[in-house]
DNA sequence: ATCTAGGGTGAATGCGCTTTCAGAAGAGGG
DNA sequence: CCCTCTTCTGAAAGCGCATTCACCCTAGAT
């Protein structure tokens, strides 16, 4: 910059005024200015630009990463287990990209799980204005400390620190309404519930909602969801769904799992089994990713505006820079039913 | 900083050195330190550092999004236009944010079409320490500014700076191969290549490949493709795929899409005018995305590295970071034919 | 011709941290 | 008990920019 300066014969504060306020400048000296800095290749350093003004144009995102980044996994069994998470976190990234780029901001974005004082967190939260955490990301602890000095947005899961604004989809809401649908449209009564792991919040939810529409409906009300998937992948819907063919008892009429990628890998197994669905047995999921649309039968499910979280992350965000006193936020998204065959619709 | 030291009884350099170098202060010491910035919520400014020690251990990546961030389209017609950038900028980010958690670095993301001084592609540019690029996203005059000054690596597309390190995939050696599949193992003779707009290299060099592939078999050599899609979707594959069947003179015995997502719109097109695939008609895709694998039948494609782009990349410039006078570096990563049902195979 | 505005510019200060360069405090050897 | 060698810590000088304040110049008003 001083480089630029003496070139172009003005002071440093001029050429700071020609990238900060173009029009406080005549525009002679502007293009002179313009000129000399792209002869001298000058890119105005961020860091310094940060440091005087306080402020970074940027807004972070810490999500978790399942897949260990050193791991050279099976490159098929790798992609599939991906997915999962891909389709999420991928979605909330370009929601928030989308709505950033909107406000003029950058995005910064880190993976991990792990907090601590030499973490890619603590870096991320040194560098953005504001930022936003998925779920069990970022220890509590950590979180924290860094809500006191920036505006954090929790996105997904429970409300782990309750000055924080937060966004999560009406999971029980959905689920609640998929069963009543199964239930009264269908008139089924035998169902079952695949969940996730037992920390998973959102399977947890949606089958609390599972559970109230059993209740509304009159019908035995479970404790636990019938069985668990280690993780919520195709291959462990496939698993659950073998399960529950082979167990004793009376076969249920529709299963519903917690999201689409266990539904789906459950599709499959049913197939090879030669369980048509959704004659011989219904299947629903939840999430409302693009597969579920392409699957035979279509999956029945409950979509839910995962880039909509990113974007209405961005948009708290943004309100809280804007005027950081008011109280904490807490946002439902509302969620929708998608009938398709898997269910018997259609 | 200065507070926490305080607080602590030290000076400002121990606390510097109890996040730097932590080894090199008294475990006691550096407790108390630590304590300290944890009551005060202490946390160290990116900013600060990355002016001090010129390095931010950030790296950047900008890609197109052709999606107007404004509009507010209709949202079915829209996750689809979408699916076919997502899937691959996707992928990108994915690769690029594991490979440089691996090295320690976060990531920071920008879509962006346009360049000058006021961009989010300057912004960007100022924080990082070094670049990737998605072809044809950052205006090359602008590049060239931006090079001077740290280290970019192009991703696809053509090489427009011949100092820049660059990376593509071997688009016409993949597409060779695949027609080279449909000539002499399938014995077809009569083929037709459905290409993308002018503009998009990829799409260009996987139909010189298409070309090199007639002129091995001693097939008659097209001087350009077919047809050619306004945007390489699923409706442009559909609506291409029917114009192809209305033409006067021999239907092909197989078409090649320039890209999985038209080949998946033509699949639903073939299938409503009820034309058999592969019976009737081969079809081939290209980029080996999930959806290729699910279709009915599924599609003979060839698969390119998308995420592997991204970890090279980042590994490129985490190379030039260490050495930067080595020569520029051009990788081109091979890619597989992937057979499946809808060129006959399986 | 003198005075007053007001746009345009420069000098100087500080943002919060890293990083020498010394100096202070312990640890051992003579 | 003194001296040297480590180990640990502090003082101070920037890093490259934004921003305030003062100043100069020109143009219009008196």
């Amino acid at each position: 910059m001083y480089d630029v300066a003496e070139r172009s014969g003005v002071s440093i504060a001029t050429v700071s005024r020609v990238y900060r306020t173009p029009d406080s400048v005549r525009a002679q000296t502007r293009e002179r200015v313009l000129e000399a800095a792209r002869q001298l290749g000058y890119v105005p350093s961020g860091n310094a630009r940060g440091l005087a003004s306080r402020t970074t144009g940027v807004l972070g995102l810490c999500f978790p990463d399942y897949a260990d980044p050193d791991a050279e996994a099976d490159a098929e069994a790798d992609s599939d287990a991906d997915d999962a998470v891909m389709l999420y976190s991928d979605q909330i990234i370009r929601g928030m990209e989308r709505a950033a780029r909107r406000h003029g901001y950058a995005l910064l974005i880190a993976a991990s799980l792990e907090g601590g004082p030499e973490s890619l967190v603590a870096k991320v939260a040194g560098r953005v204005d504001g930022f936003a955490v998925l779920a069990q990301t970022v220890p509590t602890e950590d979180l924290e400390v860094i809500s006191r000095r920036l505006p954090v947005v929790m996105i997904a899961g429970p409300r782990e620190i309750d000055h924080l604004d937060h966004i999560v989809v009406a999971n029980a809401d959905g689920e609640r309404e998929l069963a009543r649908h199964l239930i009264e449209d269908h008139g089924l009564r035998r169902l079952a519930f695949v969940g996730g792991e037992v920390e998973s919040p959102d399977a947890e939810a949606r089958f609390l909602g599972f559970r109230q529409a059993c209740r509304d409906a009159g019908l035995p009300v479970p404790d636990a969801p019938d069985l668990r998937a280690e993780m919520m992948t195709q291959a462990e819907g496939a698993r659950t769904a073998e399960e529950l063919l082979d167990r004793d008892g009376e076969r249920p009429q529709g299963v519903l799992f917690a999201n689409d990628q266990m539904a789906v890998g459950a599709l499959r197994a049913l197939e090879r089994r030669g369980v048509r669905v959704p004659e011989d047995i219904a299947v629903t999921g939840f999430d409302g990713i693009p597969l579920s649309r392409i699957v035979r039968p279509p999956l029945t499910t409950v979509r839910q505006p995962i880039r909509q979280l990113g974007e209405q992350a961005v948009e708290l965000l943004v309100q809280r820079l804007g005027n950081s006193g008011s109280e904490p936020v807490s946002l439902m998204l509302p969620v929708s039913l998608i009938r398709r065959a898997s269910c018997g619709c259609g």
